[in-house]
DNA sequence: TTTTGAGTTGTTCGA
DNA sequence: GTCGAACAACTCAAA
């Protein structure tokens, strides 16, 4: 009798080190590849232009390596806990196969499809593929979660690993052709802003990452001005490329692939914090900041997102994302800093525009970079850390160069005054084209002023919660 | 149980 | 311009 088995794709948008799909054609004669455009993620709390966008174009070319291999891929619309079991009763599949989602969304959506299908007597198959050391993998001697990134950092060095799984030469198809895939909305940023979907392309950014750029990662990966860092998040977020399989191919000796591998794992440091704790998600991993005294100032929340605030650094941040729906890492921590800290607006608030515009957003790694940069999470670091907006545009963007491309009001300015141009008297200002307070805005806060507030409002949540 | 070393990414001030 | 201290003591993880 014909075994026919399901393989569900979700943010696993690849054939190469795919445990669940290799394992699927191990066990069955008859493989069908399935994607669900998801109707609760589509209509989600977060409407994401971009990243539906990408993710649409990555299915279509998935559904090009399938057919190439043998499987025609359906394409469903509806709510998973409905169409996959129904699917599976179309089919006679006995088995459905997947990589392990560990969002808290995920993990509810997992569940639920899984207990509809063992009402069927159909088995439900997660295998690993989206870290390499999955988040409920790792404890303290004691059992207990991490929760400081260096002693879980040890533990994600010292566990074995899997061996990487080569992507399979044929898939024993239904004989049935491909569905079509669904339009979606256009992106908000440009297209051609948008790294190229699908596994090909991801594996093509991979490959040269990984022959050299990597080693100067560790001088290179904070200036804002150069391309120094591996623009593979998109990549992973979709798991258009193994995690497996990015850090073997970035291993080796030097700085540069250390600090990157090491990156990595943050990533899943942060998935790991996710797992424990679903509850950051909506508040503050340090309860003495959860009830933190936030303003109410959509006025400056606008201009913060506009790229408006009058700081070059965190207005060219701001303005790249709307454009690219990319951020430079150094410039989330100054732009985040800028709202948590100068702004004191409610972190929750630049979590969600991030996500509305990241392709590569998720929820895991935005929500830890937010609770860090907050100084609500699970680092002890102090929370009298506020980023200067100058100070880290004259670090890591010493000529200006990234502010003059992404703020062209300020293309005249020299690289002495770009990153606080209110300094330009009338004549500079004139000379440069650029009037403060009419080609560009005056800064919204006075750096110093703002960094005393926060401290002052953080230092007393600080200690109000410590009194109880 | 107690001790010990460690802890992503910063800024400011004064010598 | 450079350098170290202060910021504020605390918590975690392992021995």
């Amino acid at each position: 009798m014909t075994r026919t088995a399901i393989v569900w794709f979700r943010r696993d948008l690849r054939v190469h080190d795919h445990p669940a799909l290799t394992a699927a054609i191990a066990a069955a004669d008859v493989v069908i590849p399935v994607f669900v455009f998801d109707e609760v993620l589509l209509a989600g709390k977060w409407p994401a232009p971009n990243r539906v966008w990408f993710m649409r174009e990555s299915v279509a070319a998935l559904s090009g390596e399938l057919a190439a291999r043998g499987a025609g891929l359906r394409v469903l619309r509806g709510k998973p806990a409905d169409v996959i079991p129904a699917l599976a009763a179309e089919t006679g599949a006995a088995d459905v196969y997947v990589t392990r989602d560990a969002t808290p969304y995920g993990r509810r959506r997992d569940r639920a499809v899984a207990e509809a299908l063992a009402a069927g007597g159909i088995g439900f198959h997660a295998r690993t593929g989206l870290y390499v050391h999955e988040p409920d993998t790792l404890a303290t001697k004691d059992g207990r979660p991490f929760s400081v990134f260096g002693a879980f950092k040890r533990a994600w060095d010292a566990a074995p690993r899997r061996a990487l799984v080569p992507a399979p030469d044929a898939i024993p198809g239904d004989g049935r052709a491909a569905d079509p895939i669904p339009d979606v909305a256009a992106p908000t940023a440009s297209a051609d802003h948008i790294p190229t979907p699908g596994e090909s392309a991801a594996r093509d950014r991979l490959a040269k990452w990984a022959v050299q750029p990597v080693a100067d990662y560790a001088a290179n990966r904070d200036r804002l001005d150069l391309a120094g860092t591996s623009r593979l998040s998109q990549d992973l977020r979709f798991g258009l490329v193994s995690p497996l399989d990015v850090v073997e191919r970035a291993e080796g000796d030097g700085d540069g692939r250390r600090v990157f591998v090491s990156e990595v794992a943050w990533r899943e440091f942060y998935a790991h914090v996710l797992w424990h704790h679903p509850r950051v998600a909506g508040e503050a991993y340090q309860r003495a900041f959860q009830h933190l005294p936030v303003r109410d100032d959509p006025a400056a929340l606008q201009a913060w997102k506009a790229g408006q605030t009058g700081y070059p650094v965190v207005d060219a941040a701001m303005r790249q994302l709307a454009a690219t729906g990319f951020m430079h890492n150094r410039a989330r921590m100054i732009a985040a800093s800028f709202l948590t800290k100068h702004l004191l607006l409610d972190r929750r608030l630049g979590e969600a525009h991030f996500m509305a515009h990241l392709t590569d957003g998720d929820l895991a790694s935005n929500n830890g970079g937010w609770q860090w940069t907050a100084s609500t999470g699970t680092d002890s670091q102090p929370y009298f850390r506020v980023f200067n907006p100058v100070l880290q545009g004259q670090r890591n963007d010493p000529q200006g160069d990234y502010v003059r491309r992404w703020v062209p009001e300020l293309r005249g300015v020299s690289p002495a005054r770009i990153q606080d141009p209110w300094a330009m008297s009338a004549l500079e200002q004139t000379a440069a084209g650029c009037r403060i307070g009419i080609d560009y805005p005056a800064p919204i806060v006075d750096h110093a002023e703002a960094r005393a507030r926060a401290l002052a409002v953080y230092g007393e949540a600080k200690a109000g919660s410590g009194r109880g």
